[in-house]
DNA sequence: CCAATATGTTAGCATTTCTCACATGTGCGC
DNA sequence: GCGCACATGTGAGAAATGCTAACATATTGG
C-alpha cells in the first residue's frame, strides 16, 4: 500500500487549531504552548505546499483549503476515538483487577474496605498480591490498575501518588537495647536482616549508603512482605519498611528507625494504570476512593 | 473537547502491522526496523492495557481487541489519505509553478526546453526566477517545486540531488594574464568582484576560505544571476560560479577556476518540492524529466 | 540438527517536538 | 493618540520520542 500519511501530531494541532480558529486554545486544548502549535500547523503548511490558514492580525482564519481539509480530519479523529473508547468499554463489565503488595493491601487496604463498599457497593475488586516493588505492568499482566512503591516514572502509563514516604530499615526497640550499638550503616550487619522475595532490596539499601558490597545474603526470606513487617514489630530482626505503612506504630514506639531515610528518598507509593484507562469509570472511581482515602 | 486520542504514531503502526499480520512486512511498507514496529505496538498496547496481538512463534496473530480496532483504524487511516490526495488534486489542475535562479533557466534549463515540450506536451510550465541561493519555500511561496542549490537540507520537505557539484570563483583567463597574481584568496579582492543580488555570497566565501573580514563591498551587483555568468565570460571580472553549469566553458578554456573548489564544498543542485506532492503526477513527472535530461 | 525466519530486547543515537524568551503587529480603552 | 493587552511568529536549546543496530530467543522445515 502507498499511502504516504500527513505527519499525524501535526495534523492532531491542526485539527484543534481549525476547530477553535486559534492556535492558543488549541494549545490549552492539548496541553502545550501556543509555540508548538504554530510550529506544527507551519510543518503541516509545508509538507502539504499549501497555507491552511489565513493569518489575520489577532487571530487565524481557515484557508479554504484548511476548511475543506478540516471536516475530515475531524471525522477520522472521531472514529478513531470511538474505538478506543468502545475498545476500552468492551473489557469495563469485567472485575477491577488491582494488584499490590501484600503489606499494602493488610496493613492499609483492608482498614479501609468497609468505607469502600459502602461507596462503591457495585465494584467487583479482584485483588492480586505483587512481589515486593517488583515490575508489574497493567493490562499486560492482566491488572488494570496497580499500586506499587517507585519514583514515579511509567513511560506510557498514568502515574499518580498515593503516598510520599521512603522505604527504610525500622525495628523494635527492643531489638537495639540488647544489641551492638547502631551508628552507622554497616552496623546493621550485626543484626538479623528480614527480607522479601530477595536480598535486593537490602543490597540496594546498602549501596545507597555509601556500603557498597555488603554481605545481605543471611536472615528468613518472606514469601509475604506483610509477614516482613509482622516480623519486624516482633523484633525478630530488622526490615526494610515503608514510613507510609508504619506511622503509628512509630508514633507508639513500637517501631524504630536507626537511620532517617536520607536515601532513597522519594520513594513513594503511587497508582498506575494503563493511559487509556482515564476514560474508564471504575477504574478511575477506584482511583479517587483511592486517593480520598490516604488521610482517613 | 475532552478526548485523548492513542499515540498516533503507533497507531500507524499497528494498522500497518494488523493488516500485514506481520512485524516485518509493516515494517517494509513504513520504511523502519521490525523493532520500530515492535516498540510501537508495545506501546499502544500499554496506553490501552490490553494485548492487541497474540504472539505466536514466528508470527503475529491480531487478538480479538486487536481485529475489532483494526477496521475503525484502518478506515480513519484512509479518510485521511483521502483527503490529503484530494486537496493536492485541487491545485492539481493549474499550471505547474517552478522557481529557480535565471542562470540555471538561461544555461541549463533551456537548451532542454525542446525535449520538454515533446515529452511532456500538456504541462503548463511557468517559470519564475529567484534571487541566487535565497530560501525559497516551495508552496509558501506559491511555487510548486524549486530548483535551488544549497547542501540539500530541506526539513518538511523532498529534497532530491540533481547535479553535483560546487560554487567557486571563476573568469575569464584573459582577465588574470593582465592582472596581479592570483595565490592566495585574498588576492582576489585585487580584482573586480561580480555580484548578484548581495555582497552575503563573496563575503560566505572569503570567510569559508579563512578570510574572515575580507571588504568585499566593490564591483557590479546585478539583479539578474545569469549576468553574472555572462559578464565573467566577458573578462568584466570574477564571478561566484556553480561548476554544474561551467562546464563546457571550463572544458574549452573560456573560464578558469583560480581555486580547486574545497571551500564550501557540496554545494549541489537540489530539486525541492513539498513531500505531500510525492502523489502528483505534474510534480513527479517534472522531477522525473530534470533527472532524466542531467546527462543530455 | 542446522539454516532460515520472525519477533523481542537493550542501549545509544537521531529526529521530532516542545518550551522559553523575545519579536511583531494591531485593535481597544483611556 | 498612546500604551497595553492579546494573538501569533521565530529561533535556540532542552526534552521526549522514535529508530537503529546488534544480539537473543524460539520454532519450523529441509
Amino acid at each position: 500500500m502507498n499511502r504516504r500519511l500527513p505527519p499525524l501530531n501535526a495534523l492532531r494541532a491542526f485539527e484543534a487549531a481549525a476547530r477553535h480558529e486559534s492556535f492558543t486554545r488549541a494549545a490549552e486544548e492539548l496541553h502545550v504552548t501556543h509555540g508548538a502549535i504554530s510550529h506544527q500547523v507551519k510543518a503541516l503548511e509545508e509538507w502539504l505546499g499549501m497555507p491552511l490558514f489565513e493569518r489575520r492580525t489577532r487571530a487565524v482564519r481557515l484557508s479554504a483549503a484548511g476548511r475543506g481539509y478540516l471536516p475530515v480530519i475531524e471525522a477520522a479523529f472521531n472514529q478513531i476515538h470511538g474505538a478506543t473508547v468502545s475498545l476500552l468499554q468492551a473489557k469495563s463489565d469485567a472485575p477491577l483487577h488491582v494488584t499490590m503488595t501484600s503489606a499494602f493491601a493488610v496493613r492499609w487496604l483492608a482498614p479501609r474496605l468497609g468505607r469502600l463498599w459502602r461507596e462503591h457497593p457495585d465494584l467487583d475488586l479482584r485483588l492480586h498480591e505483587a512481589p515486593w516493588m517488583a515490575d508489574v505492568e497493567p493490562g499486560t499482566a492482566g491488572a488494570d490498575l496497580v499500586v506499587r512503591i517507585g519514583d514515579g516514572s511509567a513511560p506510557g502509563l498514568e502515574s499518580i501518588p498515593l503516598m510520599s514516604g521512603t522505604v527504610t530499615p525500622m525495628c523494635s526497640p527492643r531489638l537495639l537495647e540488647g544489641g551492638p550499638p547502631v551508628e552507622r550503616p554497616e552496623d546493621l550487619l550485626e543484626y538479623r536482616l528480614l527480607h522479601s522475595f530477595s536480598y535486593g532490596p537490602w543490597q540496594d539499601w546498602f549501596a545507597g549508603a555509601g556500603v557498597g558490597n555488603a554481605d545481605v545474603a543471611h536472615g528468613p526470606t518472606f514469601d509475604d512482605t506483610n509477614l516482613a513487617y509482622s516480623a519486624a514489630l516482633a523484633g525478630q530482626g530488622v526490615g526494610l519498611l515503608h514510613t507510609a505503612l508504619t506511622g503509628d506504630e512509630i508514633a507508639a514506639g513500637h517501631l524504630v528507625q536507626p537511620f532517617d531515610s536520607g536515601a532513597r528518598d522519594g520513594m513513594g507509593y503511587y497508582i498506575v494504570y494503563p493511559a487509556a484507562s482515564s476514560n474508564l469509570p471504575r477504574v478511575t472511581g477506584f482511583r479517587d476512593w483511592l486517593i480520598s482515602s490516604v488521610d482517613s
